[in-house]
DNA sequence: CGTTATGTTGACATTAATCAAGCACGGTGG
DNA sequence: CCACCGTGCTTGATTAATGTCAACATAACG
């Protein structure tokens, strides 16, 4: 199988300790490590590292970003206060990771992490969680970069970045990031992302006041233009009657 | 957390009984469920619906979409043999997932799932396992669609249809999707792959006898039109054939 | 202050989307 | 068996959008 199965107890004898220490949640775990700054462009780890530790970020914000053969860079997202980095990897690390701006985190080793979530159920509740919300993070983006203009992406884009990480909406949205990496977030070029800005600012769907923050003035407008995306308001009914082939043969049969 | 904590017992009361029957993988639960058969365009869940079951294909071709608000179909991902569907853990499917061709598979209940899984830690292994594996072909997706010309995303997407479960590669293709679902995983139009499909034919990088499918006749020029993309070259040796375990997709969320 | 990174704007080129027509294949019914 | 559709696919002409190249503006930094 893989690497972390031979960091992992047998199921008889976890059993026998389990749950003698409590942990209340995956944060807890990182409490007491101590806290590691990085500066604006200082990276953390490198695609192709052997993955030794998993991270959590306390302040903040980073880029996990890939790079192609002929150079070119893809952003495959930001991460924020809370989020854990590390999780979701094999024996290497699928991206670099760099710090946006000045960032604070603690690192924990991966075996001792895996280890301790074996022990614990809660935790492992919490790490399926986790790397449910990623996934979904990864899908969202995938629908993000698929047939939409530079407009809609934009609008997105302001939205995702405009909500904290209780999902609540902020009409002032923090950019930290440089509108290269906005661009290569979004699968465009930065004089796209410039000019499209410009235009929702000039249209008074934003405002631009600093070079590294956006004021959404028409909420509801910015929405519209980020369209169908995101929320889960698939409607019921409509969507349903797609089957134009007879069924054949349905149900438990065999 | 969630709606599956309900369903998970506390750890103290698993822990008494785990291990009572050992079971060897995920595929073995599913082994003793019916066979169930779908015919090419039909549903098996639709997004939205309230996830109960998990799913595991057998044979045939189905592919995962999501509808946005304006009309707009996107491909999420094809599911082939081998592969789960529905693993995601939350109350409702992310979206909506048909057969391409006649299906065969089998379904297991989503609780009873958890359940087991929760038993038994070799089953949480191939469950992270299979969820890590997932995450990567996402991110894989949203890396395919960043930036790319029509050329690379159809030379990428050749290669990644022409290796099967045990990541060899074979020079002829199958495509039992149509062009409208090849589109709408790309993000292009049909006319687009079309075009793009004719001149990588006339060009004598593949041949096209059939209609659904291709030969590849240059796959070093393919390679290199997919260019610096599919992550592991950076790794020397062991990456190609890390994982038994074919792509985990998930449907929960939201 | 001068120098460098970052961001904006303009002119132009290129790509892919759109609109539209026609072809190829499979199925149906005469 | 053949004419007739319908669907999926291909091809062409045109348009719209974005990428590219280049100049300049502005903020950041020593």
């Amino acid at each position: 199988m893989n690497a972390q199965v031979v960091s992992m107890q047998d199921a008889r004898t976890r059993a026998t300790c389990s749950q003698a220490f409590p942990v209340a949640d995956l944060s807890s775990l990182f409490a007491r490590q101590p806290v590691e700054r990085f500066a604006p462009a200082q990276a953390v780890f490198w695609q192709g590292d052997e993955a030794t530790h998993i991270f959590e970020v306390t302040v903040g914000m980073l880029r996990a970003l890939r790079l192609l053969g002929d150079g070119r860079r893809i952003i495959v997202g930001f991460l924020r206060p809370g989020d854990l980095l590390g999780v979701s990897l094999k024996e290497r690390y699928l991206y670099t990771v760099e710090a946006v701006s000045s960032v604070e985190l603690r690192r924990f080793p991966r075996r001792r992490f895996e280890d301790e979530v074996a022990r614990h159920s809660n935790l492992q509740q919490q790490l399926f969680s986790r790397l449910r919300d990623e996934m979904t993070a990864a899908q969202d983006q995938a629908v993000l970069l698929s047939r939409r203009s530079a407009e809609e992406k934009l609008a997105n884009f302001f939205l995702l970045m405009g909500q904290n990480q209780n999902c609540k909406q902020t009409s002032i949205v923090d950019l930290p990031m440089t509108r290269l990496d906005i661009a290569d977030y979004l699968g465009m070029t930065i004089e796209t992302v410039s000019r499209t800005i410009t235009k929702l600012a000039n249209s008074g769907v934003i405002a631009t006041p600093e070079r590294r923050s956006v004021t959404v003035l028409k909420m509801e407008t910015l929405r519209s233009l980020a369209d169908g995306d995101e929320s889960d308001y698939w409607t019921p009914s409509p969507y349903r009657v797609r089957s134009m082939h007879p069924p054949v043969f349905e149900g438990g049969g065999a």
